[in-house]
DNA sequence: CGTGGTAATGAGAATCATTCTAATCATGGT
DNA sequence: ACCATGATTAGAATGATTCTCATTACCACG
């Protein structure tokens, strides 16, 4: 072997770079076949099973946050590095990035408080974003 | 229409006890189809569907919690009717019920900051039990 | 700039959990 | 006990996601 650097960077393949930027605009969580179908629509030649691995590859290097929408549907997000949780509209997936140290303390100290180690916790908060909700009391 | 009597009592039948009483004993999340053999293999006649049909009753009642296995299978658990989280075992799926008054405060003011409305909030801590932790250990 | 090695792609088949369907059965008010 | 009606059943249907594998297209190197 010779030189010490074993992954080679990812490919950037035209399809990739359109899901990556696609999502990249979104502030709204989106689910693989939406995405399929928007870059579909937009004149890209993109197949959903790429659309699928694509989204699986930008969640495991932390690029992209993944949730699931009640019926069981994974939905994505274009999300920062840092740790952090969502505020999620429920209606229409506008999704914010909120954090709270006082959670992840809390957290940690439960579990160790039974032994469990290795932990981790997933927290997401749903409401009605300030439109959604105008748009709600409006049809009362 | 002989009483004035609404809603009509969920009956009692055979296979509805049958789940209850299998999940009132134990204290893992379980998903449907391990509910399903689990009973089958207890010589309980029973099918997938009626599982199925009175898990979602109980997750109404307020009598099951849900949440998603990774993989996007569902699993439930006899819980309490009052509000809590749940510390699981990532491993064997053994849960713990805990409570975190400040997490509640916190969601809420941060919803609040942000124009959300009609708040709710998912929480779920995950790690390994102390038993699994061993059994984790050992392999090494 | 060509070319080879190889990761990435894509259409459709396969898988898996869950829900529906149509026929059959059993509960419980009378 | 009777029997309308809600509950159950096996299997088919659904829908999201993953797999297969022949083909394509990055890109490091010459």
């Amino acid at each position: 072997m010779p030189t010490g650097q074993g992954d080679r960077a990812p490919r950037a393949t035209r399809q990739r770079q359109a899901v990556a930027q696609l999502l990249s605009r979104l502030h709204d969580f989106r689910s693989a076949q939406e995405i399929h179908a928007a870059l579909r629509r937009s004149g890209e030649s993109i197949g959903l099973a790429t659309v699928y691995r694509n989204l699986a590859l930008m969640v495991e290097t932390g690029d992209v946050d993944t949730l699931n929408r009640e019926g069981g549907e994974a939905v994505y997000l274009w999300c920062s590095r840092q740790h952090h949780h969502h505020l999620v509209c429920r209606s229409c997936g506008h999704a914010i990035e909120i954090t709270g140290p006082a959670v992840e303390r809390w957290a940690e100290e439960s579990a160790q408080r039974y032994g469990y180690t290795d932990i981790t916790h997933t927290l997401e908060v749903f409401g009605l974003c300030p439109d959604c909700s105008a748009a709600e009391s409006d049809r009362r």
